[in-house]
DNA sequence: CTAGCAGGGTGGAGTTACTCCAGGTCAAGC
DNA sequence: GCTTGACCTGGAGTAACTCCACCCTGCTAG
């Protein structure tokens, strides 16, 4: 598989792609005769992985200590808390979404208010 | 009241207010006779919404547009627009952060497994 | 058979939104 | 009078892309 098609399957693009093999998170990833990048279905579902963990934003050097730690046997512990630490941060980020929406329906609210008053000319005010 | 006070209160960082102010998100922020900037009530409630909106990952460009827009008298539809947009984009950032919930519960579901597999050293192994 | 194009590759610059730091000012406390 | 602390500025550094110019190669159309 090329990295055209890696990108469409992981949701990621073919620049970031390349960076994040720069980067280190891929060093499994293989070559062609032709020097093209050959992506595993293997290598598909660490995009995947990646592109899960980077939307919720796990910082890229987690993302490159949990790579290095499952080249290792024996990490499961380690590697567990990594998964574990970030469940606990997409709850932070539950809450700053559940913040953000309310000033925004309370927002949206005033100026639906703003509108509704506005056009009847005078009622009551 | 001063810029460590409007951080404490706001969320954000001293540094990240005067980079919002050189951004022009501040454009009313006054200073006192000996050049500190001196926050009024007013101008801590537009912290608390950049905070809110930021901590949501709004792009500054979008916040200092929502600024700029209210300056302006009959802008209250574009202003309506913007936070509309962004409480759509709020559902996207959730639903990024329910997949990757159900990825961590899988995977963290995946070592406990394994650690319970690991420690009576023979069952159905 | 060659011209052009698509799709790969590289290195490097640009962008966003901070974050940190050096160096300077000034009021207050000892 | 001197130090301390909070403020100021301008500028460098960082993260994670994103875009760009430029090169190579295989394929197809003319």
């Amino acid at each position: 598989m090329k990295i055209s098609e890696a990108a469409a399957q992981s949701g990621l693009s073919v620049d970031t792609i390349r960076f994040y093999e720069r980067a280190g998170l891929l060093p499994r990833l293989h070559r062609g005769a032709d020097g093209h990048r050959v992506f595993t279905p293997t290598d598909l579902r660490w995009l995947r992985m990646f592109e899960r963990l980077r939307a919720t934003h796990m910082p890229l050097k987690v993302i490159q200590s949990y790579v290095e730690l499952s080249r290792e046997p024996d990490s499961a512990l380690e590697r567990r808390a990594i998964l574990e630490a970030h469940r606990a941060e997409l709850d932070t980020q539950q809450a700053q979404i559940d913040a953000c929406r309310e000033l925004l329906d309370e927002k949206i609210r005033h100026y639906d208010g703003l509108t509704t008053l506005a056009k009847p000319p005078k009622k009551a005010g």
